[in-house]
DNA sequence: AAAGTTTATCATATTGACATGATAAATACT
DNA sequence: AGTATTTATCATGTCAATATGATAAACTTT
C-alpha cells in the first residue's frame, strides 16, 4: 500500500476536522462516526498528530480535536510523516547509500517518480483538497465503496 | 515502503540474471552470495517468478534460474507483480470506488502521481536499466551500503 | 540403480502494522 | 468535593510480510 491505513485515518480525519468551523474541539466519537472508524484507535492515531503538532487536544467535557495548523500552511506529507514506516522513497531497491557516485542501476528513472511523490505530499495542502470536495456537487455517499475495477501497478 | 522487500530481491536477482550469458542455467546459491541474500528465502522468490513465468528453473546438476523473457521485453511491473500486496495504488484514501463521478477528494491530484508510477513500472525494462549501469564507472562494492542521510516523503 | 546436487516445499518463527477493549488521567460542571 | 465526560494509555490480540531450517522431489552423472 502507498500509504499505511493509519495514515490515511490520519488524512481523512484532518480533512473531516478542517471542514468545522475553527477554535471548536471535535469530540472522537463525533469523526469516528463520520469516518466509520473504531474510537480508541483513531483516538490513538489522533493522539500522534497531537504529538507532532498538527492537532491540539483537550479532556474532558469541551474536549476534543482541533487543528493546531491553518490548512493553508498544512501540506499532507506533514499529516502522514508520523506514519510513514521507516522504509525509503529515494531508491527503489531499497539501498540506503543510493545517489550521488553510487547510483543503483534504477536510480535516474525512479528519481523522477519519487520526486513527483514527495512534490506531491509537500505541495498539496488541506486547504487545497477542501477546495477539491467543494468543487464538486455532492453525491450519494452509499455509492462510494462499492467494490469493483482495481488496479495494481506493473 | 513502496515496494516490499521481496519485490526488491526479485529486481535485483532478476537484473543479476540478465548480466549473465543467455541459456546458462544459474544456481541460486550463486545469486544468493552476489546478493548477499538467504539461499531458501531467495529460492523461494525465484521460484514465484517461475510459476509467473519470468524465469526458468531446473533441478539437480546443470539446473538452476534463467531469464524466461528476453531483458528488452520484461518491464519492472512483471518482476514485481507477484509480490505486490493488494493494496491500491489509484486512490490515495484506499477508496474502492473513487475516481470517474465519485472521486475522492484528492484524486485528481494524486491521479498524476499514479500515472507517473504506473508509467515507470509499465515503462521501464530489464534492458534499459543494463544500459544504466554499464553506462557507470563500476565502483567498490563494499562501499554501496554504506549508511547514510536517509530521507522519508513528507 | 546409486550417489550427489539442486530446486521445491513444509513447518515454524519473528516482526511490525493494525486493531480492540479495559482502565487511568484530566477536565468541566454542579 | 463529587460526578460525568472525554482523551490518554495499557494490555492484549490478529494478521500478513518476512524469514529460517529441515525435508522432499527431481535431475545428472557415474
Amino acid at each position: 500500500m502507498w500509504i499505511g491505513t493509519t495514515a490515511q485515518h490520519a488524512i481523512r480525519a484532518v480533512l473531516f476536522l478542517a471542514g468545522k468551523p475553527p477554535g471548536v474541539p471535535i469530540r472522537v466519537d463525533e469523526i469516528a462516526t463520520a469516518l466509520d472508524l473504531r474510537r480508541n484507535y483513531l483516538s490513538k492515531t489522533l493522539h500522534r498528530l497531537v504529538r507532532t503538532g498538527v492537532l491540539r487536544s483537550g479532556r474532558g467535557p469541551r474536549g476534543g480535536f482541533q487543528l493546531a495548523i491553518a490548512p493553508a500552511r498544512l501540506p499532507l506529507g506533514q499529516v502522514i510523516g508520523p506514519f510513514q514506516p521507516a522504509g525509503e522513497l529515494r531508491c527503489l531497491m531499497g539501498r540506503s547509500g543510493c545517489g550521488g557516485s553510487h547510483p543503483c542501476a534504477a536510480h535516474s528513472r525512479w528519481s523522477n517518480v519519487a520526486d513527483a511523490v514527495e512534490a506531491f505530499f509537500a505541495g498539496t495542502t488541506v486547504a487545497s483538497l477542501q477546495g477539491e470536495v467543494a468543487a464538486r456537487p455532492q453525491t450519494a455517499p452509499h455509492l462510494d465503496r462499492k467494490p469493483q475495477g482495481r488496479r495494481k501497478i506493473g
